[in-house]
RNA sequence: GGGUGAUUAGCUCAGUGGUAGAGCGCUUCGUUCACAUCGAAGAUGUCGGGAGUUCGAAUCUCUCAUCACCCA
């Protein structure tokens, strides 16, 4: 049978994919035949996500490792799985609720929970099968899932595998560590979804923007004189000031400002530190004072000089105020819109200036405080800075310029300012003072970063390694915290704090009386008072603990047992209702203590930052965690170094003590041909599918290793993957040349050759096999790619299939058997070597091409070296002969020498080397080379073209059709050509310093060369001085 | 502002001190029985500018210019 003419990968992808997996060919351990392991774990893909050229690209890298050490008899584990995805994918479930008009509020939390893991159902195969249609070779019986195993889960942990329960056992772990805690710190707020996000979620964005320029008054109308001067010390502006100035470019923060900071070194407004100046906005009646501080923060050289410092609303006011113990006033609400909570504006501002005088109060008393005032209380962000811009303007506190027309116009400059935005809603980021969990990651961080300076693990590129020290030596503390409904709900329970300070037990007698039980029943307490919290895995266990506390507080306290209710309100109502039914009873075996669950999920990167244990089966000892970890390499973008790579390192180091991976190869970008990176908005995305589809998933891999030069982005062009999928055709009909010839293939070892054209390809196949795996050993897939292209295309298909066609049609049945098992045997080395970047293609032809013991993708990964199959006489021969053929057919193109037809051929001077060489060779060069005789000559007849090579001359003997001119033209642009090579090496020769210094070989080789190319520029002008006595 | 990388053929890029390369594109020729998703031949470069180290620099050093990305 014969086969067709091309390969038809979409019949036969799918086809081949379901051999494989029906054969367990991608299992943990499948055609393991040494004891040295290799794993990796997929960079998990969200769940609801679908594959994209960086994904295409990443898995990709990862097959061609997994394939190449699973047929060279590795322990072989390619680990797949998906994450939850927190707030894309509850974004997901959110936006399609909205199509018919309801919101996630409509549902209770649980109903809420189950559309969503009905919608990860739907999902999981998506991503999957795009994985599968690449040619992925996980193994997908042990997938893994971030949240596989959470209440909820209607698979249950599939595999017994529980990621849910381990990620709740990290927390706990690093909780009682004290390396997770809880604080009031000032997070990236994101307020539309309402939740806390990640610094790395943010984007910042350089936006246009307005910096205002406003007055703060000097309290009690006092003023100072206002000196400007230059860069020499000399006055440029002096005047008396009952003011000072303040540039800002979010003026509705003016609300809750703490302070005004300079530079300690600022002799401008060294006269009025430490005096007190007031906010210009507000009701006039309660204008409220504030200090006038010095930190290093502010530079005297941008804008005034002098910062408003509103710790609540911007991180690095948020770090003065820390400083100096300046409060900080949260301003607006979980949708960013000015708070509309608490007192009325004028008992606010009150209290807020009695804490200037002195008055200390809780972080949580402080956040009560609602300075917004009264009008604007309810209004957006945006609207409430036009109202105050507005109201400050009018009321002649803004600073004033002249416009062009001599008019005083306020101050305003149109600038570029950078604005956060939340990379998944698209909405500028609020910073906000809330309640979160942090993972102190300053505790942990040190052995991630040693593990990669000794070498423990290795980053490559290189140049990554310092971006992830960068990052990992200044790191912040970790928000683990977000207000989403999907993800691992933080196992922590708080009851109210019952034996602070206002429920004391005034007579000390260890029970309270109902005066104390009355103040209990106070709701303001209660309501503004501190929690106490307790970590545990379930209810039951925190249930423990909070009686542990009970015990210790007075009758009838102790007594209450605790139950758990939905939330902090409920609290409030069940523990007033207890209260109140015993001070009528007076029966404390009724008395409940309600507890509630933190309504938080963590990070999603909290829970993938375990993968590499996690779906290994940590906490339990399973033999995969003892096999495949530490797992050999991590292939990942740059992108995500922090988010992951970095997290993973601290977080396997905190819980196992060791590194979660060897190697680390870190990939680049892929963007479109003129390298943009690629986007919807653009739409210059290019679908990894739709290219499956239209070129094969051969040649999107192709194209993708041999344009992964690492450290580079990768540009992708549909030519250049035609021309890969025009590769596999060239392949696929070197295979059909090769079975329509009686190849053999399919034999045991190195068949025996004894034609120079047999020994020289089985030494090129040896050469190019050590080649390709140097270049895979050190990650260099392009190397490796191309390598492998060059040597399939123009060593065997241009040479070695043209050199085997007169020998396998030959007379000669002892050459024409030999090279039949030559054919088979390379054909075979090209399925091989080419399988773990085209595995479909190459498994298809292994398949057709001869009874196998077993599939190509457990096929066993040649060893053979170039110093046992290469012949150096051999390839010495075939150089020569290839050369012949190319000079021969040179001249007769530019002579025009018709493409069919045979000439004979003269030579002269031939050496008894090359009379062998051609003898031996005399088929292949007259059938290549288009001649039908060879005869020696004394010297050529007129109107010959001469061609000059190593140890003869040969000549075409073109009487009549030879171009003189154009002959001339030839031969003189050869010489031009050798007399340029000449000058080079001789130059060096000649100086004393090269021979000297240049090591012996490099000067051996330049001598040889030159004398090579002078024997070559001899016969060059032997043949024009020729031309020139018949012209 | 800090950091990293880049600048090589028309385009996209390899190339870690020893005679400048690949793919694509372009020009000419070619339907001989593996392949027109092909074959043969050909053109195209002050390796961003400048300086230095070296017998020798696309490659190492410095500097300038331009671009890109990351972090503030």
């Amino acid at each position: 049978m014969t086969l067709p003419k091309s390969f038809d990968a979409a019949e036969a992808e799918p086809r081949i994919y379901a051999e494989w997996e029906g054969s367990n060919a991608f299992a943990a351990g499948a055609n393991a035949q040494r004891d040295e392991t290799f794993s990796i774990v997929i960079p998990p893909p969200n769940v609801t996500g679908s594959l994209h050229m960086g994904h295409a690209f990443n898995n990709t890298l990862q097959d061609i490792l997994i394939r190449w050490h699973r047929m060279r008899g590795f322990d072989t584990l390619w680990q797949p799985g998906t994450d939850h995805a927190g707030i894309a994918t509850q974004m997901v479930v959110e936006r399609e609720l909205a199509k018919s008009g309801r919101s996630r509020t409509d549902f209770s939390r649980e109903d809420f929970l189950d559309l969503v893991w009905e919608q990860k159902r739907k999902s999981r195969g998506n991503i999957r099968s795009q994985l599968q249609r690449l040619g992925a070779s996980c193994d997908w019986a042990r997938e893994a899932f971030t949240m596989a195993g959470a209440p909820g889960d209607p698979e249950g942990a599939p595999g017994g595998q529980n990621f849910h329960d381990a990620v709740i056992r990290v927390f706990l772990e690093l909780y009682e560590k004290g390396l997770i805690y809880r604080g009031k710190r000032l997070v990236n707020w994101d307020p539309h979804f309402e939740t806390a996000i990640s610094d790395l979620e943010v984007e910042n964005l350089e936006v246009d923007g307005f910096m205002w320029h406003f007055k703060y008054p000097l309290a009690n109308g006092e003023t100072y004189t206002y000196v400007e001067r230059d860069a020499d010390g000399n006055v440029v502006l002096e005047e008396e000031r009952d003011y000072i100035s303040i540039a800002t470019t979010r003026p509705e923060t003016m609300l809750g400002d703490g302070a005004v900071a300079v530079h300690p070194s600022d002799a401008r407004y060294a006269p009025i530190v430490g005096k007190l100046c007031e906010i210009p906005v507000g009701p006039r009646e309660h204008r409220r004072l504030i200090p006038i501080i010095t930190d290093d923060y502010p530079d005297p050289d941008f804008g005034s000089g002098a910062v408003k410092i509103t710790g609540a609303h911007d991180f690095n006011d948020y770090a003065v105020a820390r400083r100096a113990g300046i409060p900080c006033y949260r301003l607006m609400d979980t949708r960013a819109r000015m708070r509309d909570d608490g007192d009325a504006y004028a008992e606010a501002a009150m209290r807020a200036q009695e804490i200037v005088s002195g008055l200390k109060l809780s972080d949580a008393e402080i956040d009560a405080i609602n300075l917004v005032p009264d009008e604007l209380r309810g209004l957006d962000r945006f609207e409430a800075r036009e109202r105050v811009v507005e109201a400050i303007t009018e009321e002649g506190l803004a600073v004033m310029t002249t416009d062009e027309e001599g008019n005083a116009v306020p101050l305003v400059e149109r600038k570029k300012i950078m604005a956060p935005y939340g990379d998944r809603s698209k909405v500028v980021i609020e910073p906000m003072l809330t309640d979160q969990w942090f993972v102190d990651a300053e505790k942990i961080v040190g052995p991630a970063i040693e593990a990669v300076k000794t070498g423990e693990t290795t980053i490559l590129p290189e140049s990554d390694r310092k971006v992830y020290f960068h990052w990992l030596e200044n790191i912040e503390p970790w928000c683990i915290s977000r207000q989403l409904w999907w993800g691992h709900r933080m196992p922590v329970w708080y009851g109210f704090d019952l034996a602070r300070e206002g429920f004391r037990d005034d007579e000390g007698d260890g029970a309270l009386d109902p005066v104390e039980v009355g103040r209990l029943l106070s709701h303001q307490h209660l309501l503004r008072g501190e929690e106490r919290h307790h970590a545990a895995h379930d209810f039951e266990s925190v249930r423990r603990q909070f009686d542990d506390v009970l015990a210790g507080l007075p009758t009838p306290l102790n007594h209450a047992r605790v139950v758990e209710v939905a939330d902090r309100e409920a609290a409030l109502h069940t523990i007033a209702e207890s209260l109140a039914e015993y001070s009528v009873s007076q029966d404390p075996t009724h008395l409940v203590y309600p507890v509630w669950q933190d309504p938080d999920v963590m990070d999603t990167w909290f829970s993938s930052g375990i993968w590499p244990i996690g779906t290994l089966g940590w906490p339990e000892d399973t033999p995969e965690l003892r096999k495949y970890f530490p797992t050999s390499v991590l292939i990942t973008g740059f992108d995500i170094i922090f988010f992951w790579v970095a997290r993973m390192m601290m977080m396997q180091y905190a819980i196992v003590g060791e590194r979660p991976f060897d190697t680390v190869y870190v990939h680049a970008l892929v963007r479109d041909e003129q390298g943009k990176k690629m986007s919807k908005s653009l739409g210059n995305v290019l679908d990894p599918i739709d290219l499956i589809d239209e070129f094969g998933a051969d040649a999107v891999r192709f194209t993708l290793a041999v344009l992964a030069a690492m450290g580079r982005d990768v540009k992708l062009s549909k030519d250049r993957i035609a021309g890969y999928r025009n590769f596999g055709t060239k392949l696929w009909n070197a295979a059909r040349f090769a079975e329509m010839n009686g190849a053999v293939c399919g034999q045991d070892g190195v068949p025996e050759a004894t034609a120079p054209v047999n020994r020289w390809i089985l030494g090129e196949t040896a050469r190019v096999r050590e080649e390709v795996d140097a270049a895979l050993e050190a990650f260099r897939f392009n190397d490796a790619a191309a390598a492998l292209y060059a040597f399939t295309w123009h060593r065997v298909c241009d040479w070695y299939v043209e050199f085997s066609k007169p020998l396998l049609q030959g007379e000669d049945e002892g050459l024409k058997a030999e090279t039949q098992r030559v054919m088979g045997w390379v054909i075979d080395q090209c399925l091989i070597l080419l399988h773990p970047f085209m595995p479909f293609i190459t498994e298809e032809l292994w398949d057709v091409l001869a009874e196998r013991r077993k599939m190509l993708i457990h096929a066993d990964w040649p060893q053979y070296q170039a110093a046992d199959l290469a012949d150096a006489a051999a390839d010495a021969e075939m150089r020569w002969v290839i050369a012949v053929i190319e000079e021969v057919r040179s001249v007769r193109a530019q002579m025009h020498v018709p493409a069919g037809q045979y000439v004979p051929i003269l030579a002269t001077e031939i050496d008894a080397e090359g009379r062998r060489a051609w003898d031996r060779n005399a088929a292949l060069i007259k059938r290549l080379a288009r001649i039908d005789s060879l005869s020696e000559v004394e010297s050529f007849p007129r109107g010959t073209a001469t061609v000059a090579l190593e140890g003869t001359t040969l000549g075409l003997p073109l009487e009549g059709l030879i171009d003189v001119a154009e002959e001339k033209a030839r031969l003189e642009k050869t010489q031009a050509k050798l007399d340029k090579e000449i000058r080079g090496l001789s130059g060096r020769l000649s100086n004393p310093q090269f021979a000297a210094n240049a090591p012996e070989e490099v000067v051996e080789e330049a001598r040889e060369n030159l004398a090579a190319r002078e024997d070559e520029r001899a016969r060059v002008a032997e043949a024009l001085s020729r031309l020139a006595e018949i012209g």
